[in-house]
DNA sequence: CTGGGGAAGGGGCCC
DNA sequence: GGGGCCCCTTCCCCA
């Protein structure tokens, strides 16, 4: 436009200058358009967008969005500083050492403890996802637009490609709530009806792979470093366990344990009734009793109390809940579709090994029964099943 | 469009 | 170190 109108609106007397932005933050960008990297730091990133702006290069400017986002983020998540990177370091928008120093030194009392092997460029895992949840998700999403050969990509793929969508037992964090909650129960539903003994394998055989894939993640991580969060009365150091993958610290390794199954995708307890997996066993139990078991005594329509006598058990596919006496009259049978009705001493859809389904097919099993023969019923035990790539022996 | 509720995920910490 | 409980947050559905 410049080059075209002229900013008096003159084409022949064009003179186009950048006096806006300095030759610092002009390279910047040049440098980013010529090899698709962009050298953002804390002290730099206001200029670049401002100049972005001036050039119109929304790229940039949404680079720089992303970067002060995740500056934002990090001051919300990491309130205990000293358990806090730099930003420039952790952000894999930089390309080269530039002002790492400077970064350090800077930074003074927020990198008090995240020892340098962890904290360099060149580790690749330790840049991947220093946020944590969604934002490391975003980070490493623009770093793959603005520099697809970093490392902090290398690590982006190799967790994509192991949190396979279409594998129930590692699912991309954050993802596995939008598939199951974003109409999942019914899209299981009628995907159900596609189930067959050669998905069963497929699915077997992936579990398997990606069972190796996370015993190759585990292999490669990084050691885990316990770093010093800050020091007791006495001036002893409190040590703490330092996620490889982002900034969380905890304070026991089995914690640390725990919270990689959120990077790595592992869900160990799978649902018998649902085949919905999960990462822990008390999750698994507190989807199974409130979904499968309907031990909220809580009528669902009227949201009255109920208790084990007067809140009759609704079965919806392997999905149960407790109505009162009223509101199952209200209701009435009529709504209950007839063919799908079973005798209370009927075996339920729960108990025939329905892969997944649980409200929205077309066949619904709906019953109705008196709490005595939820009590009766096997199906409502919780069953375990054990699973190959996890070391825990559940029962 | 919005607020409430349910379900799920994750962290801290005790046993 | 594992299991479990409690609490909080997030997301989605639905009225």
């Amino acid at each position: 436009m410049l080059l075209t109108q002229g900013p008096d609106g003159l084409p022949d007397t064009v003179n186009a200058t950048f006096d806006v932005f300095s030759p610092e933050t002009f390279t910047v960008i040049l440098d980013f358009i010529y090899s698709g990297q962009l050298d953002l730091s804390s002290h730099n990133v206001i200029e670049v967008m401002s100049a972005a702006s001036y050039l119109q290069m929304n790229s940039v400017i949404n680079y720089c969005k992303n970067f002060i986002k995740s500056s934002l983020d990090i001051s919300v998540k990491d309130e205990d500083s000293d358990r806090c990177l730099s930003l420039s370091e952790t952000c894999s928008f930089t390309s080269g050492a530039g002002d790492e120093s400077t970064e350090h030194q800077q930074q003074g009392p927020r990198s008090v403890s995240p020892p340098p092997a962890l904290w360099t460029r060149d580790n690749s895992r330790s840049q991947s996802g220093f946020m944590g949840k969604d934002g490391e998700q975003d980070v490493s999403a623009s770093a793959l637009k603005t520099n697809p050969s970093s490392p902090a990509n290398e690590f982006s793929a190799e967790v994509d490609d192991l949190q396979d969508p279409q594998d129930p037992l590692y699912t991309l964090p954050g993802s596995e709530r939008r598939r199951g909650r974003a109409g999942g129960n019914k899209r299981r539903a009628s995907n159900s009806t596609r189930s067959s003994q050669h998905e069963d394998l497929d699915i077997q055989e992936a579990r398997t792979q990606k069972a190796e894939k996370a015993e190759e993640l585990y292999a490669t991580l990084p050691p885990i470093v316990g770093v010093i969060s800050h020091f007791n009365k006495d001036s002893n150091p409190i040590m703490r366990f330092k996620c490889p993958f982002c900034t969380h610290t905890v304070k026991r390794k089995a914690d640390l344990k725990r919270h990689l199954r959120c990077h790595t995708g592992e869900r160990p307890y799978p649902c018998q009734a649902c085949n919905k997996r999960f990462t822990r066993l008390e999750h698994l139990r507190s989807h199974f009793e409130t979904i499968h078991q309907a031990r909220k005594l809580v009528c669902r329509k009227c949201k009255c109390q109920v208790t084990e006598e007067t809140g009759h058990v609704v079965c919806e596919g392997t999905r149960r809940y407790r109505m009162c006496t009223t509101c199952i009259q209200e209701v009435g049978c009529d709504d209950i579709p007839m063919d799908s009705l079973q005798a209370p001493n009927d075996e339920p859809a729960l108990l025939l090994g329905v892969d997944g389904e649980e409200e929205g097919d077309t066949k619904r099993n709906w019953m109705v029964n008196d709490d005595d023969d939820l009590a009766e019923d096997s199906g409502a035990d919780l069953i375990i099943q054990q699973v190959d790539d996890s070391d825990e022996e559940l029962s």
